[in-house]
RNA sequence: GGAGAGGUGGCUGAGCGGUCGAAAGCGGCGGUCUUGAAAACCGUUGAGGAGCAAUCCUCCGGGGGUUCGAAUCCCUCCCUCUCCGCCA
């Protein structure tokens, strides 16, 4: 959520910076509404007031036992005019509110201009592709080869965009995870935390998935009405929500990982093939909260964070910082790291590293102690995939790949593999 | 699934329908004392909003109701805890 007090006091550099987005603001229609809350608000705290006054001068009569009967009669009317007033009031927040809720971030100043992907912009390259001297398989040729990756079985269970994974491969999986949550725990200083992964509605709204994006989630019908989480993110940070941390307690930091849902609704027709888009997947996540003046180098440290990953597992990749018109709803600026698939031949995203300003904060109430000012402030949320697991596997077997379809386990994972030097 | 208890400020925890944004303790902050620290003592300390300001308004799990007036009474929903049953 926006600051409420920019969108009343500086409307149109909001709405210039929305525009950038490709957003369109009713500035006329903001502004009327808030001229309207105004002149209703001043009129139902006037009311408020009067009542306090007479219902305390009423008490006191009947303390020292005068008359209360006339007292009662004047303020007979009061009680209704204050509720029509007060039912005005309500109706123009709520329609206030679900337009501040609706608003996206603001971009960063150092986002680039742009509509989508394509202008999104390169930042640097690390490693070279793999030069195969064979055609290379993609990884679901590489996966049903070795009976590894059965995307029929996984329908006739499920329906489409899910995978069973077998044998070496599930290992390779499961070691890839412990290796993400190993890397960040013990070398990039981050707790490892173990969260549910069904949230309520309340979780949703606190990191910007709700209201907007409900048909991107799968919601577990139920007296309850639980979602399943599309990314830790959700649950991590909302570790955070109607908090007040101490300023020695900052920054935190958390990596978890969990299972990711997501319906895809929009995406039909897209990356329909393989492991690239799946309703289920795992993800380890780093989640961070810092002092806003922190904010802007931990967004450079996370990413960076993740970047190990692909360094270590020797995975060319490149960083691209994503336009304002590419931004995320709650981002105000995004990393994406892409890694090189050689059964695609291009880089896709492989991790999405972003900063969100206060935006999340707000919704979540999520504040420290500014001990320069003794007050409660709110705290600045980031996080990153570090990495998406599934599509971590599908790099690591389209580019260790050789001739006869064999996968070599990359040295930082054989660890976790009992030694093996190719996948068997 | 059955039975019961409870949700109050950063935390613990009092609170007859009226002067209660709320006792007390802890914690925090400031001070006295001390070479310094601890202890002790004194003072101070909830959050949000409107307004240039004086000041005013809202908030005691959420929502609704009764009343001139609700933390306190009623309804409803949510959540937590304890016991019994079942169970990975």
């Amino acid at each position: 959520m926006l600051d409420p007090r920019l969108l009343r006091t500086r409307l149109a550099e909001v709405a210039a910076h929305l525009a950038r987005r490709g957003l369109v603001l009713d500035t006329g229609r903001i502004e009327s509404l808030e001229t309207e809350r105004k002149g209703l608000q001043m009129q139902v705290q006037a009311l408020q007031g009067e009542r306090n006054a007479r219902s305390k001068a009423i008490g006191q009569a009947k303390a020292s036992g005068a008359d209360i009967v006339p007292l009662l009669a004047e303020v007979s009317d009061l009680g209704d005019r204050l509720k029509a007033a007060e039912a005005r009031l309500d109706e123009i927040r709520q329609t206030a509110d679900a337009i501040g809720l609706s608003l996206p971030n603001l971009p960063h100043a150092s986002v680039p201009d742009g509509r989508d992907e394509r202008d999104n912009r390169e930042e640097r390259r690390w490693g070279e592709p793999p030069s195969f001297a064979f055609q290379p398989r993609d990884h679901v040729e590489l996966g049903s080869l070795n009976g590894w990756m059965d995307f029929d079985l996984a329908a006739k269970l499920a329906g489409s965009r899910f995978v069973v994974l077998s044998g070496p491969l599930a290992g390779l999986h499961r070691a890839l995870i412990q290796f993400m949550l190993d890397t960040h725990t013990r070398e990039h200083g981050y707790t490892e935390v173990y969260v549910p992964y069904l949230v309520n509605a309340d979780s949703l709204y606190g990191t910007g998935q709700l209201p907007k994006f409900e048909q991107e989630l799968f919601k577990v019908p139920g007296e309850r009405d639980l979602y399943l989480i599309p990314t830790a993110e959700v649950p991590v940070t909302n570790l955070l929500r109607d908090r007040i941390l101490a300023a020695g307690e900052l920054p935190r930091k958390w990596v978890a990982h969990t299972p990711c849902f997501r319906s895809e609704a929009g995406s039909y027709g897209k990356d329909t093939r393989g492991m690239i888009r799946q309703h289920q997947f795992e993800k380890v996540e780093l989640v961070q909260a810092v002092r806003p003046e922190d904010a802007f180098q931990a967004l450079e440290d996370l990413t960076g964070h993740a970047e190990t990953i692909l360094q270590r597992l020797g995975l060319a990749y490149r960083v691209v910082t994503l336009c304002a018109g590419d931004l995320g709803f709650a981002a105000c600026k995004t990393y994406d790291l892409e890694v090189w698939l050689p059964g695609q031949e291009t880089y896709r995203e492989i991790s999405s590293c972003s900063s969100f300003g206060d935006f999340q904060a707000r919704r979540l109430q999520a504040r420290w102690r500014n001990p320069d000012t003794g007050k409660p402030e709110l705290l600045h949320t980031l996080n990153g995939s570090g990495l998406a697991v599934g599509r971590t596997l599908v790099a690591v077997l389209e580019n260790y790949q050789d001739s006869d379809g064999r996968v070599i386990v990359p040295e930082v994972l054989r660890p976790y593999v009992g030694w093996q030097d190719v996948l068997a």
